[in-house]
DNA sequence: CGCCCTCGGT
C-alpha cells in the first residue's frame, strides 16, 4: 500500500518539478506553461465561455433596467422597454423578461398590450417559448371568462416554437370547466388536442369529472371512468368517490338506477370506502328505501367496517319509516352490542318509531331514561312527541304533556307553535290559534312563514278577508312576511268580493230597469 | 381537521 502511494506520487510530483524548473528558465518557455496549462484545465476555448458569460451578464443588467422603468411609471409602454433595454446593453431579450412584462401587463389590468407582444415574441424572437408564458395568458383569459381567447391561444402555442404539454392542456381545461357554456367545447378541444398528440394524463381526468360531477352529471363522469379503464389510466379512489356521491344526491335517477351505476363501478375496480358506505346509506333512506339500507348497512360490515352511530341512526330511520319496528328493537341493542353509544338523533329516531306504534307511554319514559344517562331531549325529541300524540287524537293527552314540558321550563320553539296552531285550525278554533299567534311575538320567536299562512288561509276560507287582510299588514309590520299561500288566499279572497259587488250592480241594474 | 344523521304536513 504503502509503496503503491509513494510510486503515484514520484510520477507526479517530476511532472510539477519539471514546470516550475522550465517556467524559471525563460519567459518564452513561461508562455508556453501558460497555454500548456489553459488547454489542459479549460473545458471550452476562451472566447466561447467569455461570451456566454458575458451575455448572461448583459442579460441581468437589461433586465433590471427593464425592472427599474416598470416600476417607475406604470404608463410606459413595456414592449419598448423590453427592446430597448436588451438593446441598450447588446444581447437579446429573454424568455423570463417577456414573463415579466405579461405578468406586469395582467397585474397592471394592461392585457390590450399583450397582443402586440406576443406578435413580437411570435415574429422576431427565435428562442423556444417556454410553455409557463402562456399558461400566465391562458389563466388571465379564464378569470376574465373568455374562454374563445383561451382555446385560440393554446392552438397558437406551436407558432411561438411551444411544443404544448399536458400542463397547458390542464389549465386550459380547468378554465373551461368552470362554466357551463365552457364545458360544452371541451370535447371539441380534446379532439382536436389528440391530433396536436398531446394526451391526457390522469391529472386532466380528475378536472374533468370533477367538473361534471360540480354540474350535476354523474353519469358522463362514469363514462369518463370507462374511458379511463380502457386506456388503462390509474383512477383516484377520490375520484371514484365523488361520482358516487354525485350520483347519490341526483334527485331524477331512481334507486335501482343508482344501485346498477355502483355495481357497474364496483366492476370497475371501486371498492367503497367507509364514507362512501354511508352516502349510500343516506341515499336509501332518503328515498324511502330502508330495507335496502339495512342490506348495505351489512354488507358495509363484510367489507370489515365498523358502521358509527351516525349510520346506524340513518338505517334505525329507514326501517322505522318501512314500518319494522322489529329490526329497529334489533339495531338498537346492535349497536349498544359494538359499544357504540347511541346520541340525541338515535333516541330521537327511536322515539319517532315508538310514536308509529302509538307506544306514547314509552316514549315520555323514555325522556326521563335519556335525561338521566346525560342526553338531553332536545326540541325535535317534544315536538315528534307533541304532534304524534295530537295526530292519534288523544287531545287530553297532549295537554297533559304539553303542561309538563312548559312546567320543565323548556323554551318553547316556533316549530312546537307551529304545531299547536296547526292543531286549533284542524279543530276551527281560529281563537285560540290567534291567541298562540300572539304569545309567539311575544316571546319574540320567528314564525315560520306557513304557520301565519295556515291562520290567514283559514280566515279567507272562512270569508273573513279583510280581518285576514288586518293580520297580515300587522305581521308585516312585525316583520313576518306572509308565504305564496297567503298571498294567493287573500288575491283569491278579494276577487270574490269583487265578484259579489258586481252581482250586486247587475241586480241592481236589472231590478232598476 | 370537521362534516355528513333526528321534528316538515297539511
Amino acid at each position: 500500500m504503502l509503496k503503491s502511494a509513494s510510486n503515484r506520487c514520484s510520477n507526479e510530483i517530476p511532472k510539477f518539478l519539471f514546470f516550475r524548473s522550465s517556467s524559471s528558465s525563460s519567459s518564452s518557455s513561461k508562455s508556453k506553461f501558460h497555454n500548456y496549462y489553459l488547454r489542459k484545465r479549460r473545458k471550452w476555448p476562451h472566447p466561447v465561455y467569455k461570451s456566454r458569460w458575458h451575455e448572461k451578464l448583459s442579460q441581468q443588467h437589461a433586465m433590471q433596467a427593464l425592472r427599474h422603468q416598470a416600476s417607475s411609471s406604470s404608463s410606459i409602454n413595456l414592449l419598448s422597454s423590453l427592446i430597448n433595454s436588451f438593446a441598450l446593453y447588446n444581447c437579446d431579450p429573454t424568455p423570463t423578461a417577456y414573463r415579466f412584462v405579461i405578468k406586469t401587463l395582467i397585474k397592471t389590468s394592461q392585457s390590450h398590450h399583450i397582443p402586440p407582444l406576443l406578435y413580437h415574441l411570435q415574429k422576431i424572437e427565435k428562442f423556444e417559448t417556454p410553455e409557463s408564458v402562456f399558461i400566465d395568458i391562458i389563466e388571465f383569459h379564464g378569470e376574465n371568462n373568455q374562454f374563445q381567447e383561451a382555446i385560440d391561444l393554446y392552438f397558437r402555442l406551436p407558432n411561438f416554437r411551444c411544443i404544448p404539454s399536458v400542463d397547458s392542456l390542464n389549465c386550459l381545461l380547468s378554465i373551461l370547466c368552470k362554466r357551463k357554456e365552457g364545458l360544452e367545447v371541451v370535447p371539441q378541444v380534446l379532439l382536436k388536442s389528440r391530433l396536436m398528440n398531446i394526451r391526457l394524463e390522469e391529472s386532466s381526468f380528475v378536472i374533468l369529472i370533477e367538473a361534471l360531477c360540480r354540474f350535476k352529471k354523474p353519469k358522463n363522469a362514469i363514462g369518463l371512468l370507462h374511458h379511463m379503464v380502457d386506456h388503462e389510466i390509474d383512477i383516484d379512489q377520490r375520484s371514484f368517490s365523488l361520482v358516487l356521491l354525485t350520483l347519490c344526491q341526483q334527485n331524477d335517477l331512481k334507486c335501482n338506477e343508482v344501485m346498477d351505476l355502483l355495481e357497474e363501478m364496483s366492476k370497475l375496480g371501486f371498492c367503497l370506502e367507509k364514507t362512501d358506505w354511508g352516502n349510500v346509506i343516506r341515499f336509501l333512506v332518503k328515498r324511502g328505501n330502508g330495507m335496502k339500507a339495512l342490506e348495505a348497512l351489512r354488507k358495509m360490515k363484510l367489507d370489515g367496517f365498523k358502521p358509527d352511530v351516525m349510520c346506524y341512526t340513518m338505517v334505525l330511520d329507514g326501517v322505522i319509516c318501512e314500518g319494522d319496528y322489529e329490526t329497529a328493537d334489533q339495531l338498537l341493542d346492535e349497536m349498544l352490542v359494538l359499544g357504540l353509544v347511541p346520541d340525541i338523533n338515535t333516541y330521537n329516531v327511536y322515539i319517532n318509531g315508538l310514536c308509529k306504534q302509538n307506544k306514547f307511554d314509552d316514549g315520555i319514559k323514555m325522556l326521563s331514561s335519556m335525561e338521566e344517562i346525560g342526553c338531553k331531549p332536545n326540541m325535535i325529541t317534544y315536538n315528534t312527541l307533541l304532534s304524534a300524540i295530537y295526530e292519534s287524537g288523544e287531545l287530553g293527552k297532549a295537554s297533559e304533556f304539553l303542561k309538563n314540558v312548559r312546567a320543565k321550563g323548556v323554551l318553547l320553539h316556533s316549530r312546537t307553535y307551529h304545531i299547536m296552531i296547526y292543531r286549533m285550525i284542524v279543530m276551527d278554533d281560529i281563537s285560540g290559534a290567534l291567541d298562540l299567534l300572539e304569545e309567539m311575538v311575544q316571546k319574540s320567536l320567528v314564525s315560520q312563514p306557513s304557520t301565519f299562512d295556515e291562520i290567514l288561509c283559514r280566515l279567507c276560507e272562512n270569508g273573513l278577508v279583510s280581518k285576514a287582510m288586518n293580520l297580515a299588514t300587522e305581521m308585516l309590520e312585525k316583520n313576518v312576511i306572509p308565504g305564496c299561500r297567503s298571498w294567493e288566499a287573500l288575491i283569491v279572497g278579494f276577487h270574490i268580493k269583487h265578484a259579489f259587488k258586481e252581482l250586486d250592480l247587475n241586480a241592481m241594474e236589472t231590478i232598476s230597469s
